[in-house]
RNA sequence: GGGGACGUAGCUCAACUGGUUAGAGUACUGGACUGUCGAUCCAGUGGUUGCGGGUUCGAGUCCCGUCGUCCUCGCCA
């Protein structure tokens, strides 16, 4: 047993807790100095933890008040992390701090032990922080001592939990699947882990558990899910990042619909129980054909309108070459009615054009609409009837803007979807705390590849076609899978499918992705092997956490959601990670450095 | 791999077209002050202008390279 004056420092209460019902009580905080004013003889001191910030008040008045405890709270620094011993009295009225919820009370100290003592930190800790993200990134367990923060992690965790109640409730079975595996042929590039017993083989990481979660069905094990971080070594963007944490699930027996109302229960319960926030149930669904036509993206924006429109039809006989050029050429000719935004200047509708040009278009035509009459760039070819019937198409009246894309249809659908989505936010449309999730159903069972000139799994090779016996060969690029997305606001949350449990399908796909028997048996020998003992219907999804919890709080990153995340170039400002290892090490490993 | 923005005191920023000794707020240090709560007041310390080269009588400013952060295209089954 440790004796009794070891334990003196320990606290009875937290910085976050004590309100005027402890008027009198003798209390002990410990904490973080906040802050420290002095004003010639009477200190007050801003204790802080994670539950809130309390007013420590040293009075040279106060009965009890030593030389000795002068002396301490006269040496007081920012971050010395300090337990207060004291009396909790209510405050006068005139010196009530209504911005805190303690504000009401303050701690008049009898002791203060200086537990650590603190270097003056490299940025001031404060709620609203004006630090460069290198700073905060390298001393994060400062940054983190921040309320916003700390609020943010709160709530993933809190989030988190939710969502495992709810799948608990759903007779689901949290399984951890290994994260030192096995390498995936196809999709992102993997992290690779050398095998010391192995020398010349490698680990991977898991780009997602979809194998095993697929395993565990045959195993019976009915519904499964995970918290589980996943790791694909590709750029990083705000919203992604090398390793990235997905709620992923598994469920026999089912289909699309069951699987759709498991995420829908649970997110919707997340989303009461964190946020108070009522989710409408169900999201309403749609498929991925129409998304592409109406929003010109698979992860639509559904919090305001602004449809994409064809216009192909006032188009042809335009003479305009941009336009007549594409539609001979099989493309398509659309357009886009930004509401009010005649009034935009010149060098807006540039940018406009510039954000086009980033996302594949060769420039943009657009017409100012006015008094039955078109002004801009394609203006006069459309004179007269023409601009009334193109107007009357597009629902466009005087002071609307019209933007148009004529291209190859992927080309239009991208530029058209990307300034919808741009022109929103000039709009002032994008609101982030209206949450509009959708589900986007039945996308496209393969896409070509450029780079490798053929035909690739949209989803993954285990995800099932709409139509099982149809044939790979023919028009491959409009068959259509049971694959499906969650979107919230324009951000691909998660993606799932109903898979091939059919074994003869499943080596049909193989085959007619040109893998060979061997190639199959070397990469999904074991699955294909496991499917062979009984495998049941089954269907899944997975979910990204850090998206969700982003867009949940309103922010813009996920690193704001993330503990220690990493920079846009994939290192630890904080730990300094990658680094070089020891000779020894690689020696170890049978690995030379080039 | 490509494009863009940024890099000046511990921190956040300023410094007109190249021109005296690179400034301010804040932090920090010292002092004053017994009711503040981002306390206030007075004084002070603090700079290889990311790094390397170049142009120039003279570079924080212009040029080239490089490193870092952020955004983004490609990439992300």
């Amino acid at each position: 047993m440790e004796t009794t004056e070891t334990a003196s420092w320990k606290r009875t209460h937290t910085c976050g807790e004590l309100t005027v019902g402890n008027d009198g009580q003798a209390v002990t905080l410990c904490g973080w100095v906040a802050n420290r004013r002095d004003h010639g003889g009477i200190f007050f001191i801003d204790l802080r933890d994670r539950y809130g910030i309390t007013q420590v008040t040293v009075d040279p008045g106060f009965e009890g008040t030593s030389p000795e405890l002068l002396t301490t709270a006269g040496n007081l620094k920012a971050e010395d992390v300090v337990s207060v011993t004291g009396t909790v009295k209510n405050r006068d009225a005139a010196q009530i701090n209504p911005n805190r919820d303690t504000g009401a009370i303050e701690v008049f100290a009898r002791k203060i032990e200086v537990l650590a003592g603190a270097d003056t930190p490299p940025f001031e800790i404060l709620d609203k922080s004006d630090t460069s993200v290198e700073l905060r990134m390298k001393y994060r367990y400062l940054d983190m001592r921040r309320a916003p923060v700390r609020e943010a992690l709160e709530l993933r965790s809190r989030f988190i939990l939710a969502l495992r109640n709810s799948l608990v409730r759903q007779e689901f079975i949290e399984v951890e699947t290994p994260i030192l595996t096995k390498a995936t042929p196809e999709g992102a590039r993997d992290y690779l882990v050398p095998s010391r017993v192995h020398p010349d083989s490698f680990y991977a990481l898991p780009q997602s558990p979809q194998i095993f979660k697929q395993l565990c069905m045959v195993a019976g094990l009915d519904r499964y899910f995970q918290i589980a971080r996943c790791f694909r070594d590709e750029d990083l963007r705000a919203d992604r990042q090398p390793e990235f944490t997905q709620l992923d699930l598994e469920m026999s027996f089912v289909e699309e619909d069951d699987v759709v109302a498991v995420m829908e229960q649970a997110v919707a319960a997340a989303f009461k129980e964190c946020l108070n926030v009522e989710v409408s149930l169900p999201f309403p669904r749609i498929d991925y054909r129409e998304a592409m036509e109406r929003y010109g993206l698979d992860k639509p924006d559904l919090r305001f309108g602004i449809e994409l429109i064809d216009v192909a039809e006032q188009a042809k006989d335009s003479g305009f070459k941009v336009f007549t050029g594409a539609l001979e050429a099989g493309g398509r000719v659309k357009a886009l009615c930004v509401p009010g935004a005649a009034e935009w200047s010149r060098k807006k509708i540039d940018g406009l054009a510039d954000v086009a040009q980033e996302y594949g278009g060769k420039g943009l035509a657009w017409a100012k609409v006015g008094d039955g009459e078109l002004t801009g760039s394609v203006a006069k070819f459309f004179p007269g009837e023409a601009a009334t019937a193109l107007c009357e198409q597009c629902g466009a009246e005087a002071g609307d803007l019209l933007l148009f894309a004529a291209d190859r249809e992927a080309v239009v659908h991208r530029v058209l979807g990307e300034l919808r989505n741009h022109v929103a936010r000039e709009l002032g449309l994008v609101d982030p705390n209206v949450f509009r999730f959708a589900w986007v159903m039945h996308f496209p069972l393969f896409e070509w590849s450029d780079e490798r000139q053929r035909f690739e799994p949209s989803h993954h090779p285990f995800t099932a076609p709409l139509d099982w016996d149809v044939d790979f060969n023919e028009d491959t690029g409009s068959i259509q899978s049971r694959a499906y997305d969650m979107v919230l606001n324009g951000w691909e949350l998660g993606s799932g499918s109903v898979r091939i449990h059919r074994r003869d399908v499943q080596e049909r796909l193989f085959a007619y992705l040109g893998l060979g028997e061997e190639e199959v048996q070397e990469k999904f020998g074991f699955l294909l092997e496991a499917f062979r003992y009984g495998a049941p219907p089954h269907a899944g999804f997975a979910v990204g956490l850090d998206r969700l919890v982003t867009l949940a709080l309103g922010k813009e990153s996920i690193r704001d959601v993330i503990a220690f995340p990493k920079t846009t170039s994939a290192t630890c400002l904080l730990t300094g990670a990658p680094s070089a290892v020891q000779p020894e090490q690689l020696a170890e490993l049978r690995i030379r450095r080039t």
